[in-house]
DNA sequence: CTGGGCATGTAACTCGTTACATGATTAG
DNA sequence: CTAATCATGTAACGAGTTACATGCCCAG
């Protein structure tokens, strides 16, 4: 009864977060310190998975602790490098063949949207021009970089495929609202 | 030094998090009780402003011992409706016109193709044919809603457009997907 | 050799999620 | 009357965010 996972048999079904595992995946790419872990996952996952810094520390503590990666010796500073180890390999594989949940999406824009009448129509045209510009200006960013990689990272450019069509999907409804708001 | 918002003095500065402020918003329809806050954030916010039901008897909680509501007497078992107050009301205003900051993204399915080349092509595709459908059944479903409510909540009606435009932008998407998977 | 920014990491806090408890209401 | 489901709420946990500490490196 007590100590049902007390330490010993091989934990077969430790589940992963899925930010967890995201730091396992990018280890495959060769042992890194959490700052370059972090910095990957910015750029790499970027709008579409938000990591932390210190959540990668976080997990990089709690992955040691199961083995799933191991700390090499400290450099200058404290600056230490952590390789996947093969049980870190397993549990990933493990984890990445589960069915992908549902997305989250978490939009102060729309909310401001959904209270719009509470709030008078200056201030409301005023942000939706603000947001406009802004999305205008990532579509952009998305497409430049998309052209970069495209040859070399196939996966990425999966991904920031993705996030051009999302911003073509946010500018077109900017200009529905504008028709919208028009006829009074 | 000590106690430098003590009591003494109105909070002009009390910072709302949006999900109390949603709360607030929500509560500008007439008196209801925490299951119903939950319910309609649900239904309204629904996919872009995600609100569980544990979280709405937080902030209510919070929101009375700030003054921002209050409490009717308690009907048949718990049963607390909660009032907006002026400050209440004062408070959503402030809080209302501030710019709304950026969207934030989470989606397993990209992380998913992020780390595609770890996933054998079978899993993958489908992974990707699940998500596609569900996708198409979303897309049914708000459109199907969208017209329902068109004419008598216009804000409602405009988040909807939104959701319908980018769940086109997914499966836009897919199509693209599939159309890169094709020639090998 | 010093001051500012960058690299590296930890700690504390807030927020979101999951699990649970229990009284009402309705179906059979 | 009893079982199932709905309404109502609390508690505990886990994840995400913000704030901080401190060593390194380079420009002047």
């Amino acid at each position: 009864m007590s100590g049902e996972r007390g330490g010993l048999g091989p934990p077969q079904t430790l589940k992963l977060n899925a930010t967890a595992a995201s730091v396992l995946g990018l280890l495959h790419r060769g042992p890194m310190t959490g700052w370059d872990v972090a910095r990957l996952a910015e750029v790499g996952l970027g709008d579409f998975w938000n990591v932390t810094q210190s959540q990668v520390y976080r997990e990089l503590r709690n992955l040691e602790a199961l083995g799933l990666v191991v700390a090499g010796p400290a450099g200058r500073r404290d600056k230490k490098p952590y390789a996947i180890t093969d049980s870190g390999r397993d549990a990933f594989a493990v984890w990445i063949r589960r069915e992908p949940g549902a997305d989250l999406i978490r939009s102060p824009l729309l909310l401001m949207v959904f209270f719009g009448s509470h709030l008078d129509p200056a201030h409301r045209q005023r942000f939706l021009a603000i947001q406009r510009l802004r999305h205008e200006q990532t579509l952009d960013e998305y497409r430049r970089i998309l052209d970069q990689v495209v040859h070399d990272e196939p996966d990425l450019a999966k991904v920031l495929q993705f996030a051009v069509f999302h911003e073509q999907a946010v500018l077109q409804w900017f200009a529905w609202l504008e028709h919208e708001e028009r006829p009074g």
